[in-house]
DNA sequence: TTGAAAGCGCTAACAC
DNA sequence: GTGTTAGCGCTTTCAA
């Protein structure tokens, strides 16, 4: 059985190609009884355009690319990742457009997947994540290749179009809580300086620290990767120093870090009160539940697939911003007053 | 600045357009003189094959689809898929292939992405997950679509390719272990049973039980979905009923489980021991570890990428199946004799 | 072993 | 509004 082409629509229908491409593309440009009788002949016989060929005339493939870098470590265990690639992916069916995935678990990798995914032309357009230093960007810069980062990108972020939440005031709200709740040590549980969620969410804490006059004691703060294992680690590293209270800047750093305080034999809230940050899945699995800082994380994954598909469509435009607000939601690790 | 072509490197090296696809596509077809020449200046340039264009004239698009149906409500809490995608993607990089993602978030869109995945022509072959009945699994035959499945698929599973572990035997081994340990009233919390994960592996519990003569009881079973949440709620269905061991067919499931036991004031394994299955990420965070079957997610991932391209390059060929064994890990949550 | 030439199925000027 | 025509960049016969 061959392929069913726009020749043989065009043909059973009494039209020309042209028209049939018209009639798929730009429907008001064909007088509607043609159109009709078109669209009747496409579904009778099922007809379905060639991408490829599609994509080889019109330079558009209707594809794009979500780039996961190979340093993210918490890939697979956090479900921040699963959460945003919902989000992209319902945004990309309801733009009609499909999406590929790239992933590299080594450098080399990275390189050649980089290489393809670009210049082939393969893909419309990139969502890039990971808030590190990104050797790649400034080629795709220079490249005009159209992109949106998740996430603020660590270097250019003046150049590049990307979505992210406001980590600084998330971070500043958390921090902020604990201290109104009456506690006095309130440690700070960070991940990786050299990312931007590292960086801003600590600054938060920074700031709502000075803003009470507390003095920052660098023994109540502990930087480390974003897993789980890495939030039990942490913690351990703080419990000597007698903090009353943390905020550890994901919900998985802070469930091991409640882990760590239980092994410990202390009480949370009691002897310990704890807020975390994205109200995704492992909040709400905690003894006792935990207080974290909402994100809209599939949101932000649908929000960068419709700059993205704006930035295709409307050439060459300053890069474009769009930073969500998070959202305190209390639950018992953080005690009452 | 110009997309650079076959036909630039041609000119630059001195030979036609033909020679360069070859040094491409079968570089044992050209003289290594020439070969060497031409690579040459494939590096210079920086030329990359326009895929869409080798697309279009080979149809092979060198691209791979993975398809995750609406169906599965655990995507985004379970470890499973993340690994299995790992897998996935890795093996897609090492063979030189790109990997193309489907989710679905409801019937219609499944219908439409389905469409356009398959008769556009975009992808050369699918993984398919889940092992629920799955109506365009016919059509995929029909149309000779190249397709492995993930997990034995729920019809047709002789004329279908996949990759798969041995389930049944994985729960009787998890169960047997419990009898052996002296455990008399062995609890099984199971998933949907219109899948064949939750049908086999309730297979292997009831055979492990029938091998020791002990009387299958109806209300030491639970069947739910596959989240966290159903593995709670499923043991507090069984609490009453006095288990002192549960079998739960996923990591997640304990989880949830062993929290319905925590909070119900039992102690694990000292009152009822527990093993799961999966060993992944969270079978590493409960209180106490978990035992369970670990099943190479990610291998059955890259598996089921090397199976598909084996099958796209070596027509009409048997349906395949590659079966993989579980292991019994044993850490805390069992007890010991 | 290499080159010439004919498409792959579609879009997009351009003419009517 | 609609048809004609010329590619998009590559692979793949077919001859040489």
């Amino acid at each position: 059985m061959k392929r069913i082409t726009l020749e043989d629509v065009a043909r059973i229908a009494g039209v020309s190609r042209a028209t049939v491409s018209r009639v798929i593309n730009s429907p008001s440009a064909v007088k509607p009884a043609v159109r009709e009788r078109v669209e009747q002949v496409i579904l009778e016989i099922g007809y379905q355009p060639n991408l490829a060929a599609r994509s080889l005339a019109s330079s558009r493939s209707q594809l794009l690319g979500l780039i996961i870098p190979s340093v993210v470590q918490s890939l697979f265990t956090d479900p921040y990742f699963p959460s945003l690639i919902q989000g992209i992916s319902q945004a990309c069916n309801e733009h009609g457009y499909m999406l590929s995935l790239f992933l590299f678990h080594s450098m080399e990798e990275e390189e050649k997947v980089y290489q393809r995914a670009l210049n082939s032309g393969l893909v419309d357009g990139l969502i890039i994540t990971a808030n590190l230093v990104n050797p790649y960007l400034p080629r795709l810069i220079e490249q005009k290749i159209p992109f949106v980062h998740i996430g603020r990108p660590f270097d250019d972020a003046e150049q590049i179009s990307f979505v992210d939440v406001d980590n600084v005031n998330g971070a500043y709200l958390a921090t902020h809580h604990l201290l109104r709740l009456g506690r006095k040590r309130v440690g700070f549980i960070g991940g990786r300086l050299d990312a931007t969620v590292g960086v801003d969410r600590y600054a938060g804490y920074c700031q709502a620290l000075r803003e009470r006059g507390i003095a920052f004691d660098p023994l109540l703060t502990a930087f480390r990767d974003f897993t789980r294992a890495d939030g039990y680690d942490a913690m351990c590293k703080l419990l000597p120093y007698r903090p009353d209270a943390v905020f550890a800047i994901t919900d998985m750093m802070a469930a091991g870090a409640m882990q760590a305080i239980h092994d410990a034999g202390l009480a949370i809230p009691g002897d310990i009160a704890i807020v975390g940050f994205d109200d995704l899945s492992p909040a709400s699995t905690t003894t006792p539940p935990l207080t974290t800082m909402r994100q809209p994380v599939r949101l932000l994954g649908s929000l960068a697939v419709g700059m993205l598909i704006d930035l295709l469509n409307t050439s060459l435009q300053p890069p474009r911003h769009t930073i969500l607000s998070t959202e305190l939601v209390i639950r018992g690790s953080c005690g009452t007053l």
